[in-house]
DNA sequence: ACGTGATTTAACCATTTAGTTAAACTAATA
DNA sequence: TATTAGTTTAACTAAATGGTTAAATCACGT
């Protein structure tokens, strides 16, 4: 550990322990002080690099949007047919969130509490959900034409695929309660659960 | 406000109070001062009613976790072929939702943080995740023997109406920048789900 | 061995926040 | 009118927290 940050991996050291501390305690609920001992050093040079708790906060954030989003963007508004679009979505989701399962509260709980961000993070970054929304709905109608899938608005289409992915993990306590199922299980169950997702997608887009 | 108060409401206007700061905040993010505010007294009195944060959060808590899932737990578990367990879940879902779009965050969020409590709750309340769950399933196989729908892990398909549910509302600001929408498109989009989610779910179930 | 930049130590400040208290006030009621 | 419960005011305490600072220490390359 003494050797990383002599080697100049103490900005990323902080940055790594932010963006665990905010993740998992949301901004009102992180300390400094947390921040400071996951990341193996003292408050003083947490603010030595990272002058203010807000700042720390708004790097982390837009850190965590961007993988929220980016390789998503990607899939949506990328080319391939429908169905290779939701597979590889179910594969993109699932996996990310696995590594990182307080990610999506994280980000939801924030932007809630201040919409504004996305939106200004959306316009720095460029990207631009007009065309990512279009080619997905093109993808749609495509497959509809073809009748490889039935009629149904892309929109809700996205949200499902989305939802089926997101909220197992978000409500993972309250499914553990409800299903009786222990850490193992529940994992075994999310492994089983990205086919299971395909298979109830493409199932229902039968014509 | 005034008669109100006199009238032994002071009570009721400091939980109402309390259940939508703590809600929309979160425990970390709430100021009791805020609740004060919200309920239209001091924080003296606030402390002459409920003597700390934790006891009125526990209450404010409680209350909302009843709210969200009993009703639920009411309907999976009752009476009623899958098909009419699905409709109700939907309806029930989304209605109890809409009228309080920050609830599920909330439960979800205080409870990664500590998910003790839910278990805790749940011993209390005499609830009975097993049964509820092999009125489920039971009601999955009837209907699988039936051959009215394909065969389908029980548990899968539960978190899948949930998840067709509740996420939209925890995106809800991705949804609205990614999508292009403004409030009421949002709440139209919204209401379409319904029969929306109905379809998609019956759709897939299709043997 | 020296100098330099990174890091720690430890003290400190200012602000916010939960929680308390005593005294004054209000309104209904006995 | 005197009592009483509910309420406000205003002051206060104690702790937590974000942020700062100066001096000491450490590790490294020259």
């Amino acid at each position: 550990m003494a050797k990383e940050k002599r080697d100049n991996g103490t900005e990323k050291a902080i940055l790594d322990a932010a963006r665990k501390v905010f993740t998992h305690r949301g901004f009102a609920g992180a300390r400094m002080d947390e921040i400071a001992r996951e990341a193996g050093i003292n408050r003083a040079l947490l603010h030595y690099y990272f002058r203010s708790k807000d700042k720390l906060f708004d790097l982390v954030f837009a850190q965590r949007a961007r993988e929220f989003f980016l390789g998503l963007a990607g899939i949506i508004g990328g080319p391939g047919s429908l169905e290779d679009k939701i597979k590889a979505i179910v594969e993109h989701d699932i996996d990310m969130i696995r590594s990182q399962p307080d990610l999506p509260i994280f980000i939801m709980q924030e932007l809630t509490q201040n919409p504004d961000r996305l939106v200004r993070m959306a316009v720095e970054s460029g990207a631009n959900p007009s065309m990512m929304m279009k080619a997905f709905r093109h993808a749609v109608k495509e497959a509809v034409d073809k009748k490889v899938v039935r009629p149904i608005d892309a929109g809700q289409l996205l949200i499902n695929v989305m939802s089926l992915c997101v909220y197992p993990f978000i409500a993972k306590p309250m499914i553990k309660a409800v299903q009786e199922l222990d850490d193992k299980q529940f994992e075994k169950m999310i492994l089983k659960r990205k086919q299971e997702i395909v298979e109830f997608v493409m199932s229902s887009l039968k014509p």
